[in-house]
DNA sequence: GAGTGGTCTAGACCACCTA
DNA sequence: AGGTGGTCTAGACCACTCC
């Protein structure tokens, strides 16, 4: 594993704050000391500082230096773009993805403007129910497109797609626009979810981009309202 | 000179996707093309090229180029910390803020924990109802910490306190922790909204600091479920 | 005035893509 | 092979904070 040297020295760094040598209001080493400490150019260390201040560790206050702040902030970076499984091994809870069904279909006029083909282009569609903690209270609605996402099967979709497009296909993604709103419970919803009386769900609808700007998926995950989390860091 | 040099190239080439002079698929000049052309280093180039893309405006590709994205990303910026009134006007929306109360008060346990100051600090508490094309569909429990933000009062409650803080007070915000969920209706809720029926409310909860790390704000919007938007670019 | 982070420069070498 | 973005260097000057 050949890594940056800008990684490094954000690991290292990230290490102290984690192992809390590095503490809420300590204050870091200036720029230059840690260019010294790591024999590395005052740039590649900003770089590395930079990225942990937009990750929420650390505060740099001009003419003062660098701060570590509230380790609450790390428990708060499920931000980007996570996946299921990763985001709920992180809070250990028990988890089952069932397919409910694996339909290839041609887009109709309303789905290909969501994914941004064109009409009766091929795209393969995905139920899946997520059971959490012997619940099951999320219903995900995927649609990805075949011609960028091929061979796509039931075994797959019960594992992790995620996975088989980034290590199998070895494509990059990119980034994925996400929209969300609460809808009353559709007949969707009732036949696979234990909904427990809740007549509305919390919809997270996601468009998610490759690398070079195509989009290749549209997802709706209906979460059931009470089992619904969200967080997140917002910088100015 | 006011605006940085970097900060000049990020706003011409922002111009030209705006303009549609630069359109969806479009190639942008090399790094060293419009390094000669506004007579700036690369990396000065770079920087800016850096925050076109992280704002979803371009995506670099490694051995390609750098290209135009989808202009609908322009209208997801809605990320970051943006006040009540820019959302709204942005989309053309009539609002209306009734402040319901303004209380100076001293913070319990709890309350302390929440703001990360000590218990009996003072604390200005206020409620203010948000009406949206004439119906209460938002709820906001503001506190803020007194000591950092002194002066507060009804009026600034009912205009834009945010305006206050960075412009009265010149006080700089940094960045802002979200955890968004979905709650039953309590009785504050239905004493100062129109539920019309609905029985949950979305709730998002806020704590955001000042530029040195201090928490000077903690607040709950609680929003009626069917009036509640949340959109988003999420990068990897 | 000394020390901090903020910006910028000019140049180097590497990894990746398209010929 | 030539062009692209990715990383890194060594050094400069500025703005801000603190003593």
């Amino acid at each position: 594993m050949k890594t940056s040297k800008c990684n490094q020295i954000y690991q290292s760094i990230l290490n102290e704050i984690s192992n809390g040598k590095l503490q809420h209001g300590d204050k870091l080493d200036s720029e230059n000391t840690l260019s010294e400490h790591h024999q590395a150019s005052r740039s590649t260390v900003r770089k590395a500082l930079d990225l942990l201040q937009e990750r929420g560790y650390v505060q740099k206050i001009q003419g003062k230096g660098m701060f570590v702040l509230s380790p609450d902030n790390i428990e708060f970076n499920l931000g980007g773009i996570v996946s299921f499984q990763e985001v709920n091994l992180k809070l250990g809870r028990t988890v089952q993805t069932e397919v409910a069904e694996f339909l290839p279909l041609d887009a109709d006029p309303r789905l290909a403007a969501l994914l941004q083909v064109g009409t009766g282009e091929r795209v393969d569609h995905i139920k899946r129910v997520r059971t959490i903690d012997g619940e099951k209270v999320i219903l995900d609605l995927n649609y990805f497109v075949a011609a960028l996402i091929p061979g796509l099967d039931r075994d797959i979709a019960s594992a992790s797609i995620y996975h088989y497009i980034e290590h199998e296909l070895g494509l990059k993604i990119s980034y994925a626009q996400r929209v969300i709103e609460a809808q009353p419970c559709n007949e969707l919803d009732r036949r696979y979810l234990d909904l427990k009386g809740t007549d509305h769900v919390i919809v997270v609808k996601n468009r998610t981009f490759l690398y070079d700007g195509q989009q290749f998926e549209y997802t709706e995950s209906r979460h059931r309202l009470d089992k619904f989390l969200f967080s997140d860091i917002a910088r100015r």
